[in-house]
DNA sequence: GCTTGCCTTGACGCCGGTGGCAGGGCCTAG
DNA sequence: CTAGGCCCTGCCACCGGCGTCAAGGCAAGC
């Protein structure tokens, strides 16, 4: 499979994929005319990257579940090494939501006051 | 009061305080000499400039905030056009918490089923 | 007059994942 | 032989809120 079959097939770009090889995570053959040469567990592999993209992971964070896979694992999350990612990321997850839901309750709480304000004003002026 | 003043007293740096300028959210006169002078209204200006981004806030967001300050308000957010974006950026944040509510389970769902999957492979070598 | 410390404008760097373009090689069908 | 479609590498652009440096003007004390 070349480049361009396996970026429609992921859903994605040519250089999308040379990005991601740039950055360790994928590693095609190569052709004697120098093409880039994917078997077809690249796919899975592709499609791993994405969705853990997709969920807030940067490439660094991702590459232990590419091993992962690569090693022959059904999943690329049940290594040791992406369970100890999956942890801290999950703890950077549910202090980001601690932390949105404070935002939240402060929003919240100055669109009641201005609310609040509006009337005042609007009673001051008998409307 | 010069620039560096007001940087001291907002807690931030005079590069920041140009950029907000270049952006349209702080209007100093000039000195003779072409050098900033600040009011003190302007240290409010600030800090709610500060504490807004702090919540996630872009600067273009902020702009209303800054007029109905500057308009004579006791606060940045009883004008209509703040109220607006407070409301815009409620749903926003609504919206994210859900999503990132949703990220969260599914780490920990892939967390669960990464310990799982190790204890039965435990189970089978007898450890 | 010289140093020191403030001020001025302008411009590049960063981060991270991608888009997009330039300039060129390879392969196949007509 | 040529046209078209794939491939290659390398580089600039983007977003946004700054950090940081360069090169220079201004004010004040010695």
């Amino acid at each position: 499979m070349l480049i361009g079959e396996l970026a429609a097939r992921a859903g994605t770009s040519t250089r999308t994929l040379r990005y991601y090889e740039q950055h360790g995570l994928v590693e095609p053959r190569r052709d004697t005319n120098g093409y880039r040469r994917y078997d077809e567990a690249e796919l899975r592999v592709v499609h791993e990257i994405r969705s853990l993209l997709a969920v807030g992971f940067g490439l660094d964070d991702i590459r232990p579940f590419v091993a992962c896979l690569r090693a022959g694992n059904a999943a690329g999350h049940v290594c040791p090494d992406s369970v100890a990612v999956l942890r801290r990321k999950l703890a950077e997850v549910e202090t980001y939501l601690d932390q949105l839901a404070d935002v939240r309750d402060r929003l919240r709480g100055q669109l009641a006051q201005a609310i609040e304000e509006r009337e005042i004003r609007c009673l001051k002026i008998r409307c």
